[in-house]
DNA sequence: ACGCGCTGTGAAAATTTCGTCAAGCCGCGT
DNA sequence: ACGCGGCTTGACGAAATTTTCACAGCGCGT
């Protein structure tokens, strides 16, 4: 489990760090708000721990443009110092997931990072959904008219950014960025990809979904009323 | 839902008790701490809000009796007055799910008891548990169709990152992350401890609970989901 | 109808990843 | 110093995946 903390005062955040590492957390940490709205956003946490009174950016704003500018979830348990009740409601409203009130007990933090890490890892299912194809992006099943079907790494990527912009036309050279970044292969490989993708997933089925637009690329959908 | 509500103030009290009918659970209310006890133990409540101070029996005692003497881990929200950080703790440590400060809205009250039910309900506290496997995070142990095993902290700690998530797929890099943090080993060798995680979990049983995804990573799953 | 380029098809070759095992290193208690 | 358990590393064959290639078929403009 990642956990950020976001914390200006080196004292609280050298024993907050250490406690959460006692407790077999991996640590990261920022001082000021941009660079820990930087982290925060270009690397994968399971849980924030941000103070509300920071150099650069507040913790107010911090929230806000995570949530709204980057569009992250990722759940936030804020440190603030006054008990004001305004305060709290004010992170909350914002999209903080908790509260604590300085000074705090690091028991009391840990015991809070579990309660939301429980409720959150429990409440989020991600899946894409079209017609009768189903594709859970935790458990990687993907189903079709109830029946399971087994495919390969690159083929759950194609499969992902076809449903994804479903029914719209993917360029061939989107999928091939998508699925190999810059350094494409010698041949044109997306061909057989596509063709295997098609075996699994239409070839056993009355109904195909995955059509080819000559000369522009693939989408997915179903076949049009 | 059945919310027990314990509160002497008798303001307080009938603004909660009206607040939360509205929204929709049924409540019943002491206004000291014998008869809440009383109540407590000889009917069944989902949630109990307890206030501290109570006449009678103060609310950390209400809460260690409940507990220690009739078994009960009926979830319960404590209202504490403002900030004494010992309280708040005191409350955790005798049992309590949660605290609310006073004064509090009454929106977050049932906001937080929402939260609660929504936890308890679906998983116990300090326990992973996936099928027959279980793992207590206090003790340690980790027992599987009752018997005990015995794992190295990392295999523990894969486990434990395993079951959270469970039944999601966990990318190889996740593990290794939650394992070693920034600094991995020069080698592979996730490989050998997920071997030796299986030799102990899943090799002296019939089902095999961890499964690879070729190319992606691990998981740990019942094959009947 | 014709031809060129794009696409579908199938399978072999190349590459990556996985399971397994054994050896070696390190820290720790005896 | 010694043995021990836990962790890392390297090696190997096996399995799965990805790439490459050759060829047939189709679409579309002329």
């Amino acid at each position: 489990m990642r956990i950020l903390v976001i914390e200006d005062n080196r004292d609280i955040l050298a024993n907050v760090m250490d406690y959460l590492q006692l407790k077999g957390y991996t640590v990261d940490c920022a001082q000021d708000g941009v660079s820990g709205l930087h982290l925060a956003v270009s690397d994968h946490y399971d849980l924030i721990v941000l103070d509300i009174m920071l150099p650069g950016m507040d913790g107010y704003q911090l929230c806000q443009r995570l949530r709204e500018d980057a569009g992250r979830d990722t759940p936030i348990i804020m440190l603030t110092a006054r008990d004001a009740l305004d305060d709290r409601l004010k992170g909350l409203k914002v999209g903080a997931d908790d509260y604590l009130l300085k000074p705090f007990a690091l028991s009391e933090l840990v015991a809070r990072i579990e309660a939301i890490l429980r409720r959150s890892s429990g409440g989020g299912r991600h899946r894409l959904q079209v017609g009768d194809l189903s594709y859970d992006l935790d458990t990687l099943q993907v189903t079709r008219d109830g029946k399971a079907l087994k495919l390969n790494p690159v083929g759950l990527k194609l499969l992902e950014v076809l449903m994804r912009k479903s029914p719209a036309v993917i360029r061939r050279n989107v999928l091939e960025e998508a699925l190999w970044g810059d350094e494409l292969p010698d041949s044109d490989s997306l061909r057989s990809h596509i063709h295997q993708l098609r075996q699994i997933v239409d070839k056993p089925f009355d109904t195909p979904l995955i059509h080819t637009v000559h000369g522009v690329g693939y989408s997915l959908a179903e076949p049009a009323q």
